[in-house]
RNA sequence: GCUCCUGUGGUGAAAUGGAUAUCACAACGGUCUUCGGAACCGUCGUUCCAGGUUCGAGUCCUGGCGGGAGCACCA
């Protein structure tokens, strides 16, 4: 449609006596403008040497001649644009489309293309905090927002299980004669611990150091163990205990969120290639050694210089994120790779991706690295190493029992209770922070995620109750939410391209503000229209159940 | 100190270089025998400052002020 109207424009350009001229076509903000607007008036004024609204004048009737039936109103308006609006019959056909279309909003431009997202990414042996909550719900609306193109999308997740971390909350642990753990609570205790000690005591800290280096070893061995001491097999089963029992946890959580990974890579699985490219990369010049560390000299690009492989020998972030590049290369070659993380690893990434780019050109240049905001609380900063954090499972534990005084159903409150939390994140820009207040910020009520899905729950009701019914008449002006529902694959288009799902969470929102007015103002069952209305209905039904899927919003049948 | 990000009603946010800057919360007032009131209708109230580019700037550029993040052996 649009593609049509851009001729037709051109077109009554051509007769007017312009040349190239680099217009526009686009929805309009405002509804009562019309379904599309174009400003080829305002941008063809100097080249014609008239002004901008007597241009505009001149083109409505030659373009509503080129749109014949299509359009039933184009006009000049503000200061020389062109609104058009679509015949009552165009939008009727766009509804019969969408009602009961499982496929509405999706596209096929990206068939065949592949890549893979990694997000989430928690560290075992640190609890799972209302942090990677952000990584994981906007991680996962971006992966289905990918998909809509036809794109198949693989899912990772990427967890350092190696490291100075591991170290503390191993130490803590052994220091405690814990041979086995229970849950992921007792370990993030003891990570706690372990970093209150690594700061207060130089002793501690000399033997988490010595006891980071030791895990390296041992977990690198760890299929080989001939020559390990009982003291190593006992850390090494420590270990594997603590990372399995962790791993359970997060997984469930990003299960009940709606996440399932197709790949879970680890520290320890990329540091012998990490270190082996980044050792070669010293031979070529590309790295350096300082002080008995190997740095990337980031400052030659303007970014920071980063240490790679410690003065101990022992791989950093940085050498892991080199080997997890060629790792994932290896084991699923892609299209594009996305990494979503916090922003304040973009720092990170620059130098990351700048070294690779010497080592690899062709596995930087399809990576890009998507910051997402940070959750602030408003009780001051969160810090697992201080052990003040909310957890994960703590927040959607408080938000289902919330949800449940108004839900007899549990199942029905869980899924009020994530679209809350899901919401809340989603609604923003994925690189804002949010100011997290525990009483405030999940609202059950306005511009929030119950609101879409009470709208979606009440439309379903309607229909569930008004059986089959022949279509019949409509009326002679489209309501303004037909409109709306009209430009939901181009919301979504667009949210996919630029990686926004808070543009598919705004316009839900005010889908879902349409339908209640169009519900208080209108007698659906019994009324005038009212097959019509039903067609509507379901037309409503399946953008919002689409829309909220995208945004990985459950969708419940009633609330 | 250097680098990057950011500044929109009392609060939290949205806005493809376009039209009267949108939405929610809060506050205040109304709708309550009809398809589900987690709803609807109304009132109030906003682009940090100074220049610049443009037919047109919250958006782009320059400078200032405020906030955040990063800056060598953490991830």
């Amino acid at each position: 449609m649009e593609e049509r109207i851009r001729q037709a424009v051109t077109g009554a350009l051509e007769e007017l006596g312009a040349g190239e001229v680099a217009f526009v076509v686009e929805w309009p903000a405002e509804l009562a403008h019309g379904d599309f607007a174009t400003n080829a008036a305002l941008v063809a004024a100097r080249e014609l040497g008239k002004s901008p609204r007597e241009i505009a004048e001149a083109l409505v009737p030659l373009v509503a001649e080129a749109l014949g039936d299509t359009a039933s109103k184009v006009e000049a308006a503000g200061p020389g644009f062109v609104n058009i609006t679509l015949a009552q019959p165009v939008i009727a056909e766009t509804i019969a489309a969408a009602a009961d279309n499982g496929t509405w909003g999706s596209r096929t431009d990206g068939i065949g293309t592949r890549v893979m997202i990694e997000y989430s990414n928690p560290n075992p042996f640190k609890e799972i905090h209302i942090g990677h909550l952000m990584s994981n719900v906007i991680g996962e609306a971006l992966s289905r927002l990918m998909e809509t193109s036809g794109a198949t999308v693989l899912r990772d997740t990427f967890g350092g299980d190696v490291g100075p971390h591991v170290a503390k909350a191993l130490w803590a642990l052994r220091r405690a004669g814990t041979t086995d753990v229970a849950n992921a609570g007792e370990i993030g205790k003891a990570y706690a611990q372990g970093s209150t000690a690594y700061e207060e005591s130089e002793a501690a800290k000399q033997e988490i150091d010595e006891l980071n280096t030791r895990i390296y070893a041992v977990v690198a061995q760890a299929e080989a163990p001939d020559g390990f001491s009982e003291d190593d097999r006992a850390l090494l089963a420590l270990w594997r205990k603590g990372r399995e029992v962790s791993m359970e946890e997060f997984l469930r959580i990003f299960k009940q969120l709606g996440t399932n990974f197709d790949y879970i890579f680890y520290d320890s699985d990329t540091t012998d290639t990490g270190l082996r490219i980044v050792r070669e990369g010293v031979a070529q010049g590309i790295f350096e050694e300082s002080d008995g560390a190997v740095i990337y000299r980031g400052e030659k690009k303007g970014l920071h210089t980063l240490v790679f492989i410690t003065s101990r020998g022992t791989p950093t972030y940085e050498t892991k994120d080199i080997g997890l590049a060629f790792l994932k290369e290896e084991r699923a070659p892609t299209d594009k790779v996305y990494i979503v993380t916090a922003v304040e690893q973009v720092g990170h990434f620059n130098v990351v991706l700048a070294a690779l780019s010497e080592i690899a050109p062709n596995l930087a240049a399809k990576t890009t690295h998507i910051p997402h905001g940070l959750l602030h609380l408003t009780t001051g900063k969160m810090a697992s190493r201080k052990g003040n954090v909310i957890t994960a499972a703590e927040l959607i534990t408080e938000v289902i029992e919330r949800a449940a005084q108004k839900n007899e159903d549990l199942l029905v409150a869980e899924q009020v209770a994530i679209g809350a939390v899901k919401y809340m994140i989603l609604r923003a820009a994925p690189g804002s922070n949010i100011v997290f207040d525990p009483e405030k910020s999940l609202s059950l009520e306005g511009d929030s995620g119950p609101y879409l899905q009470y709208a979606l729950v009440r439309a379903s009701s309607v229909l569930a109750s008004a059986g089959e019914k022949e279509v019949g008449d409509a009326p002679d002006a489209p309501y303004s939410i037909e409109r709306l529902i009209t430009r939901f694959p181009e919301v979504v288009r667009r949210a996919s391209e630029e990686c926004a799902p808070q543009q598919v969470a705004q316009y839900l929102t005010q889908l879902a503000g349409e339908w209640n007015s169009f519900y208080a103002q209108e007698r659906i069952i019994g009324g005038e229209y009212e097959g019509y209305k039903l067609r509507l209905a379901r037309a409503f039904v399946r953008t919002m159940k689409n829309g909220l899927t995208l945004l990985g919003i459950p969708t419940p049948e009633r609330m």
